[in-house]
DNA sequence: GGACCGATGTTCT
DNA sequence: GAACATCGGTCCG
């Protein structure tokens, strides 16, 4: 599989987060590919945006947003979750797209393993989906153009298919809708309220 | 299915 | 000290 280049990732966040769906989302673990189709995405979009960890600035813990677009964007939170982004923009932007939920497609052993739940909780919701993938603190500022945490070509989702809703987990910055999902598919996490 | 709530560590005020 | 781009257990339907 073809992995999209380094322009992919250079464009506006919104238009990578939209794009992003239907790509896949892959690993190596021992050799072995575990990977999913992204089927949830939220843009981030740089110190402007309140909600973005990139307000804190690039000497920040979210130093990756800044950097070269492809690369991986991992942080920990509440004091046990790993989340991904992917870094988008030209270098300096501070933007990035977090991945939220996968359809698991390869490796689905290592999944269940990793994750000791059922099928139907191994990869929706963000850090769901780095516990099933084996993505941690290690990952972080990895190339996504890389073999070892990288995105490849998958599927076509159809435009009328992708649905736009405000982002998850956040107080401030509702009134904008920065969240991307492929409407009807299971993996798809949780469905807030408005 | 939903509401509530505790876990647990890093970063920032 | 508080906040945190979350999750999973418990209790309630």
């Amino acid at each position: 599989m073809k992995k999209p280049p380094r322009s992919f990732y250079t464009r506006p966040t919104l238009t990578v987060a939209k794009e992003l769906l239907g790509k896949r989302l892959a690993r190596k673990v021992n050799g072995q590919r575990v990977s999913g189709i992204i089927v949830e995405t939220e843009a981030y979009r740089g110190p402007i945006d309140v909600v973005s960890h990139a307000v804190h600035g690039p000497e920040s813990k979210a130093a990756p947003m800044f950097g070269e677009p492809g690369h991986a964007y991992v942080y920990f939170t509440y004091g046990m979750h790993y989340c991904m982004n992917v870094v988008t923009e030209p270098t300096g932007s501070g933007t990035a797209v977090l991945i939220r939920a996968l359809e698991a497609d390869e490796g689905i052993e290592i999944m269940r393993r990793n994750r000791q739940r059922s099928d139907t909780e191994l990869t929706n919701g963000p850090a769901k989906l780095c516990q099933a993938l084996d993505i941690d603190k290690q990952l972080n500022r990895e190339d996504l153009l890389g073999n070892k945490l990288w995105i490849e070509d998958g599927q076509t989702v159809p435009k009328s298919a992708i649905k736009q809703t405000a982002r998850v987990g956040i107080s401030q910055g509702r009134e904008h809708q920065w969240r991307y999902y492929v409407e009807g598919n299971s993996n798809v996490s949780a469905h807030p309220k408005y």
